[in-house]
DNA sequence: TGAGAATATGAGCAAGCACTCATATAGATT
DNA sequence: AATCTATATGAGTGCTTGCTCATATTCTCA
């Protein structure tokens, strides 16, 4: 039995790696092809592509074929307010950690 | 060298696990004390310990001493936001899902 | 239709993770 | 001091993850 902690925890761990997090905010900047984000992140295509289909499975980004192109964009744009608080916790850590030297 | 996304990384798997999750709910609510956690759980002693330790390691903690006990804190608030976040973006994906239904 | 470009996937590997059982440590109680 | 209680840790195991290289697929355009 699936309970909400276990639909957090999917949803927290697909987005808990930092080439995902690269990944979500190159799109958050408009960069939403594939085959611009792979030189941008200077990724391998087979690992980017897997990391996308990662985001994807899980709910947090959308695709669509356009020709040969994968294009994508977020699916719930919350999923920055995520990030951006993961940035504020880790930004006030890392202050808490460097006041022993002021 | 680390970058924004390392960190933001860090805290995100830290708490990416449905068992961390319900730990932090737990905490959330004022049982503070490792002995209270396991049983409220059904966690083996051991593995709960582990799990306190990676939430402490990583900053989300804080611990301390009271005699035999260990309590635990939360040492940044926001981190219920986070959970509060993933919880509403799991929710809307489970009601599209079940929309096909209705 | 055949070459080329963008993406996806199979296979294999090394590293990390979550868990358990058994044992160690540290403090409390008699 | 001996025992008990709460927590931490060592060691072992199976599963998952992230990555790479090679190959397949899908669409485009000369």
């Amino acid at each position: 039995m699936n309970t909400a902690a276990d639909f957090q925890a999917e949803i927290l761990s697909a987005i808990a790696h930092p080439n995902r997090i690269r990944i979500l905010e190159k799109i958050r900047y408009g960069i939403n092809c594939n085959c611009e984000i792979a030189p941008a992140l200077g990724m391998e295509q087979s690992n980017l592509s897997r990391h996308l289909k990662i985001l994807v499975k899980s709910g947090i980004l959308r695709s669509w074929k356009e020709g040969l192109r994968t294009n994508y964009d977020i699916a719930d744009k919350r999923i920055y307010r995520l990030l951006d608080i993961a940035a504020d916790i880790a930004k006030a850590k890392l202050e808490k950690q460097t006041e022993v030297f002021a």
